[in-house]
Order: structure tokens, then sequence, then C-alpha cells
DNA sequence: ATGTTTATTATTTTT
DNA sequence: TAATAAACAT
């Protein structure tokens, strides 16, 4: 690649700048540069949090590009989401231009997808499959349970379908996994397991645990695919390596192939995912099984005050199966961290409320500046409603996932079944939906019926339709027919088979058949769609052929939000209208199945982010409320008998506290209600490992004093029933309770209002409320609403 | 085929 | 406790 090349590609360059070489390296670090300019050989880059991790791969792989000439197409970056790629492909699109798109970056699932769409065939994978999110699981977990006749009361499918999981993770297949089995249990597990596997096929579906493991399984069976990735790809970079699980590390060790040009960037104290089948100690393995390989550590931290790193150093040192690995802190100065208690988790949250909005009004913080961050996503429920009360802005993350939304996954069902007729999941889903008179008893004797004939349910809906050329008119009549079996012919099932054998014929004569017919027409309808038509358009079609407009806005429940919620399923697919009619659909199904809601997280609006520890992994807040530090919260109670469990706990705790840039609170709930009644709660035991240094500042009244947990539940008690004037809500802010806002006149009840957001409403009720008062607004437009006095932005009309 | 009652079960959830 | 699923009755 020539200077000059260079320089009408790189938009970062804009000086007399000597070459590309300095200009990526500068302003990095000694350990940022080292890791940056390493180029042959393995890699393993160990990152502590806000150590300027993504800016080094960043400018690693454009580094890649620009000094040593590797074109972007032969650069892999595995992320751990799509957001996460999605944004290293754009600030790499700020120093290599549109260069950057070349680069193949994306999620292990999402590559396997496609290397098992273009490959698959090799190990008998359709091109048509259909990816399984994991509600889509447990309906054919559910089957797969009846089938075996296994009482799911008596083995929680739950517990099942994570082993079957683990053992994916793990590499372990069906003859494996069977020839292993031992305990009675175990031997449950792999006849379900077998069964399992069997019925997806049967779909054309692969799970997520499959794309990793079938990928696998092609690389290791056909060599000759492998070759053609390996040779393709002279450079793999995997990110957020902690998190990464046996299958995935061997995906990463086939990909590496001889020439192991591979960079492996992670921080063990960060990994917080074993639940899901991570194994850090595949970090270990790196080195092994990459012998010489070079070993960076990144210890800078450019993202918190010193206070914070002292606090996160804290609580992470506590450790013992660790690495010892330093924070430095790069900035000086900062505002100590608060500890504090509230009474209840309604008063955790009015607290946090309102200190983000003093933060707001008082220290030049935007709500979007502010994150609560909690164990459970329970606890948002808290934080929510204070935010609603308070007419404070908010953004809850991942509470209710777009795509698993009914009205969104009953769509995509449609058009997976126009791609893939096979899918009997998603046939079951649609079947009567909207309702179109096929009861449940219908579907279970057209199912039984399949079964019996060794065909799809599909087939088996066509072949109903074509019992009666003319269907009469009026549906539920009965009438006799010519016996089934005779133009039917039954052929053994290869899948279900004995017990149902020699049963009594099912009475077919039953079936809703008129509104089977018009399903069928409608199924082929829709998939002659596939081959002419955009996604958009088949999406369209099932849209119109079905009334499902119609039945949502009927079906009251927040119709109208959900007539949104399918809009906004048009505008994506509306993204893959360019694309010829086949590959649209496939890529936009492939889209839905592998993206998740985080990417969506809306950064344009200003709110307060509610987010879970995990979901707040590689992000990053101005001021951040870690919530609920209380002993079976955070650590959660099913952590605390296991030590390794715990150590992740701690970890959890170590990611949500080095999220904070400037301001970090650690709060907790004297008392909080949980599973059926209202528990009085220890500290965690996490915040006695927080250094004092880090919580005392001599300006600052620190009401609040360093916790004890040793103090029993009843001196707790008493304790609390001594000092039961003011709320944690007034110690912060002058130490007693005051009457709220006495510059404003109290407001009675038919009093006209008027409210900054809400507009103009009538007073129904005025009434004290701890140190404050709460009114209830009805608002001409907008409902009722209770809003705090003090807070709220009401005048009198 | 629909609404009503009872039963069950409650971590985290990048894909 | 409270939210949802399954069972049940209408």
């Amino acid at each position: 690649m020539t200077e000059a090349h260079e320089r009408t590609t790189d938009v970062a360059i804009s000086g007399p700048t000597p070459s590309a070489a300095t200009n990526l390296l500068s302003g990095l670090n000694a350990a940022q540069r080292e890791a940056v300019e390493h180029i042959d050989g393995p890699l393993l880059i160990v990152a502590g949090p806000g150590s300027g991790k993504t800016r080094v791969i960043v400018h690693r792989i454009a580094y890649l590009v620009r000094v040593v000439g590797v074109s972007p197409s032969r650069i892999c970056a595995v992320t751990f989401t799509n957001k996460a790629a999605r944004e290293m492909r754009d600030r790499l699109g700020r120093l290599l231009g549109t260069q950057a798109e070349r680069l193949t970056a994306g999620t292990f699932h999402a590559l396997c997808a496609q290397i098992l769409r273009r490959d698959g065939a090799a190990i008998g994978i359709s091109k048509d499959f259909v990816i399984y999110d994991s509600d889509d699981q447990t309906s054919v977990l559910k089957r797969a349970f009846d089938a075996e006749q296994i009482d799911p009361k008596h083995f929680s499918p739950n517990a099942v379908h994570a082993a079957i999981s683990r053992a994916k993770a793990k590499l372990i297949d069906v003859e494996t996994y069977t020839a292993q089995a031992v305990a009675p249990y175990d031997r449950v597990v792999a006849r379900v397991y077998a069964r399992y596997q069997v019925m997806l096929a049967q779909s054309q579906a692969v799970d997520f645990d499959d794309l990793l493991f079938r990928a696998y399984v092609l690389f290791r069976d056909h060599p000759e695919v492998l070759e053609k990735y390996q040779s393709r790809y002279q450079h793999l970079l995997v990110d957020e390596f902690q998190d990464t699980n046996v299958a995935q590390y061997a995906l990463a060790r086939q990909l590496a192939g001889r020439q192991h040009n591979i960079c492996a960037v992670g921080d063990p104290d960060q990994a917080i995912y074993s639940w899901r089948h991570a194994d850090v100690r595949n970090i270990l393995s790196f080195q092994r099984d990459f012998p010489g390989a070079k070993v960076v550590r990144l210890e800078t931290n450019y993202r918190s005050t010193p206070y914070v790193i002292q606090a996160a150093a804290g609580v992470i040192a506590a450790n013992t199966q660790r690495i010892e690995k330093d924070l430095v802190p790069h900035k000086t100065g900062g505002v100590p961290v608060v500890i504090t208690e509230a009474y209840n988790e309604e008063e955790e949250a009015h607290w946090v409320v309102r200190e983000a909005d003093r933060l707001r009004r008082d220290e030049g913080f935007r709500y979007g500046d502010c994150a609560v961050l909690y164990r459970v996503n329970a606890q948002s429920r808290a934080f929510e409603e204070a935010c609603l009360r308070y007419g404070l802005p908010y953004r809850l993350v991942g509470a209710v996932r777009f795509y698993q939304r009914k009205e969104v996954k009953d769509l995509v069902s449609y058009l997976r079944l126009a791609m893939n007729p096979q899918d009997e999941v998603s046939l079951a889903r649609v079947l009567n939906v909207p309702p179109r008179g096929i009861g449940q008893k219908s579907a279970d004797d057209l199912v039984r019926w399949a079964r019996e004939l060794g065909v799809s349910t599909v087939e088996a809906v066509h072949r109903v339709a074509n019992l009666s050329p003319q269907p009469s008119p009026r549906y539920g009549e009965r009438e006799r027919t010519a016996p089934l079996s005779a133009d039917l012919t039954p052929s053994p099932s290869p899948y279900y088979g004995e017990g149902e054998r020699g049963g009594d014929a099912i009475p077919i004569t039953r079936i809703a058949r008129v509104p089977l017919a018009r399903f069928s027409e409608l199924v082929r309808a829709l998939a002659d769609a596939v081959t002419t038509v955009s996604a958009l358009e088949v999406l369209d079609l099932a849209l119109e052929r079905t009334g499902y407009k119609e039945f949502l806005l009927k079906a009251e429940e927040g119709g109208e939000e959900r007539w949104d919620n399918v809009q906004e399923l048009r505008a994506l697919a509306a993204e893959f209208a360019e694309m010829p009619p086949p590959e649209g659909l496939v890529a936009f199904l492939e889209r839905v199945a592998l993206v998740s809601d985080t990417d969506n997280l809306d950064e344009a609006k200003d709110g307060l982010t509610l987010i879970t520890l995990h979901q707040a992994k590689g992000l990053e807040f101005r001021a951040v409320f870690l919530t609920g530090l209380e002993e079976g919260l955070l650590p959660h109670i099913r952590s605390m008998d296991d030590p390794q469990q715990l150590e992740e706990e701690r970890r959890l705790c170590y990611v949500g506290i080095t999220r904070a840039e400037e301001r970090l609170y650690l709060t907790r709930a004297f008392r909080r209600h949980t599973a059926g009644g209202s528990m009085a709660g220890m500290p965690s035991r996490f915040l006695k490992d927080i250094p004092v240094t880090a919580l005392t500042h001599p300006s600052t009244l620190q009401k609040t004093t360093v916790p004890e947990p040793r103090m029993t539940r009843r001196e707790r008690e008493r304790a609390a029933s001594l000092t039961p004037g003011p709320s944690p809500l007034n110690v912060e802010r002058g130490g007693a309770a005051r009457p709220a806002a006495p510059d404003k006149p109290a407001l009675r009840p038919g009093d006209h209002v008027r409210h900054a957001k809400f507009g103009e409403g009538v007073v129904v009720s005025f009434q004290p409320s701890g140190s404050d008062h709460e009114v209830t607004v009805a608002f001409a437009e907008g409902g009722v609403k209770r809003l705090l006095y003090s807070m709220a932005p009401l005048e009198r009309v």
C-alpha cells in the first residue's frame, strides 16, 4: 500500500503527519503501543476496566491495515454483542474510511450462522435452516418430554434444558452424552437430548448452542472447509475472551490455524457469565495452547476517579482465585463514594431518583449521565415507579425484549413458515393466530394424525385441505368420509412410532376442515411470495391475509402500542428490501434471531438508565448508583453456598463499580419485599471491603457510616425502631426532616393545576407522605397521576 | 372458544 | 407477593 493511498483513505490524518504508524501510535501509552505493534503470532491482552481496550483493538486493526498492509477483508473480529461489533466498525471507519466495511466483525453466533448457511450442506444442514431462540427451544423441549413420556413435574424441563445446553457448550454430542450417562437422571437427559435433536432436525432448525457446535463439527470433519476460512482470515481477534465457552474457544483455535495470528482480549476480573457456561480458564489455556504468546497488560484506568478505583480495588482484592492486577487511575481529584441505607426499596428508589435530580440541577449532569444498576430485574420496578412519580425520564433496558413480544414473534413465525414450512414451532404458534377456528382440539388431532402418517404438520394441513375440494360452506358439519388411510399412504415415522401405532383411527372428520383449507392456502401463498417478492412484501402479505392489524387493535390490551411494534418490525424488514427475494428474507430472519435488545438502547433520549449489572458490562456513566447491596441480593442468595459463585458475585460488584466515571453511590435497603413477605437484610459483605479512604471527604457531611455487617438482625430491628425519624431521603439534604417545598402553597382537591409535561388537570387529593405530600391529579390528557409535591413541576392555574 | 380460578414459581440472559 | 401458566368451567 502506498503512502499516497493511505493519505487519501485516512480521515484522521489532516496535518503534516509523517507516517501512518506514528499517527496510529500517538496518544497511546507504552502498553497500548506494545499491543498495537504486535503483528505475528498469538497475543493476549489483559485489559482492566477503562483501560482503553476498544481503542487498542481498533488501532491495532487499523495498524494491520495501514502499516502492515493487511486487507481488512482478511481480518476477523469476534465480539460478544452486535452492538460491540457495530461500535468497532464505526470507530474503525473513522480511521480507515469505507475500507472498514470490509472487515468481518460480529458475534460468534452470527459468524457461525453465516458459515453454516454457506457450507453447512457438508454436514447435512439445509440452507434454509431456522434459528430457534430460547422460547422456541422450550416448546421443542416440551414436545420432546411428551414424546419420551417423561413427566415435566418429575424432571424439571429447565434443568434438563440447562444440561443439554451445557453439554453442547462443552462439545458433547448425543452419542457421547448417552455413552457417559450412568446415573438415572443423566439417562433421562440423554433421552430428551436425543429426541430434542431429532425434532430440531425435523424442523430444519438449530438452536443457539448448535450454531457453535455444528460449525465446530463442520470444521473438524471437513478440513477443506476449514482451510477455506483459515486462509481467508489472516488475523483473528476475540474480544471479551473471559466470557467465552469451550465451544467458542475451540472455534477460535480452529480458525487461528497454523499461523496462530490470534489476539484475545479479556479481563478475568470481569468474568460474569459462568452460568452460561463461559469458562475463564480459557485465558489460562490460551497460554498453554499458544506457546510463546505475548501477554500485554493494560492497567492504566482512564475512566474513573481515584475514589472509584479504590473502592473497586478493595472489592476485587478479596477474591482468592485471581491473577493480581493493579488499576492505576489516570484521573485525579473527584468526589468520595457515598454509601447510604434506606428503610425499604421504595425509599431507596426515592433517594436515588432525588439524588439524580439534584445532580442534574446543581452539578451539571444530565439524566442520561446517570445509571441505576441492580442485580435482578425485579428491582427495576421500584425505580421505575419512583421515576414516574417524580416525572423523571428513564430508560429501562431489556425488561420486555422486542423480539420476545407476542405480536413480533407471531409475525416472525409467519415469515419463518413461509421460508421453511417444516418449522413445527412456528406452525404451532400461528395455526390459530389470529383465531380462525382451529382450536386446541383440532390442532392436537392434526399433530397426532401427522405423526401417525409420518409426515410434517404442514403436509397434514395440506392433505386435510385436499380432502374436500369444495369445502362445505358450513363449518362444523360432520359428514362421513371415506377412510382416509386409503389415499394417504401412511408410512412408518422415523420420529414417532411405536406407542401411537395401531391405535384408534384419528377422527379426522372432526377436524376443522374449512379453516384448515384456508390456512393451507395461506401457507402456500406465503411460500410462493418468498421467491418472488421482498421480505417486507412477504410480511405485508401475511399481515393482510391474516387481518392481523384488526386482530391486534380489537384485542384491546395495548393494541395501539403493539401495532407500533409491528410497524417497527416492518421498518426493519424494509432495510432488507434491496436484496433479491429469497436472500433478503433469510438475512432479515437471521438478524431478528441474533440481535439483542440492548442493541437498541436509545442513546439519543435523555433519561436515567435502569439496567442490570450484567447488561451494564462494557458501558460507562458519569454517575452510577449501585443498588441493593445486601446479603442475599448482591451476593445473590443462590450463589452464597458456593465459593466459586461467590467470587463471581464479587466480580459482578466490581464490574458495577467500575462503570462509574465520577460519582459512585452504593445503596441498600434495610427491609425489602421478597417472595412472600418483607425481609430485613444484612448489608452486603462487599461493603466492608471498600476502604474508608474512598468514603471520607473532609467537607462532606457523611451521615451514613460504614456498615457494621456483624450486627444481628435483632439489633438492626431495634436500631431502626429507635430512629423512626427522617428517612435517608433527607439525610443528605440537611440532616433533618423539613416540610416539603415550603415556598409552595398547599393544594386542595378541586384546584386546577398545570404540569410541565402532562398539561392541565384537577387535583383529586393532597396528602402528607413522609416529609412530602402526594398529589393526585386527574389530567385532561394523560389520565390520573400520583405526583410528589416537592418534585412535580406543578403550578396552580 | 372464551373467561375464570387455581397452581406454580420467582438470578443473571451478550446469542 | 405478584405475575403468569395451566387447568377448569361456562
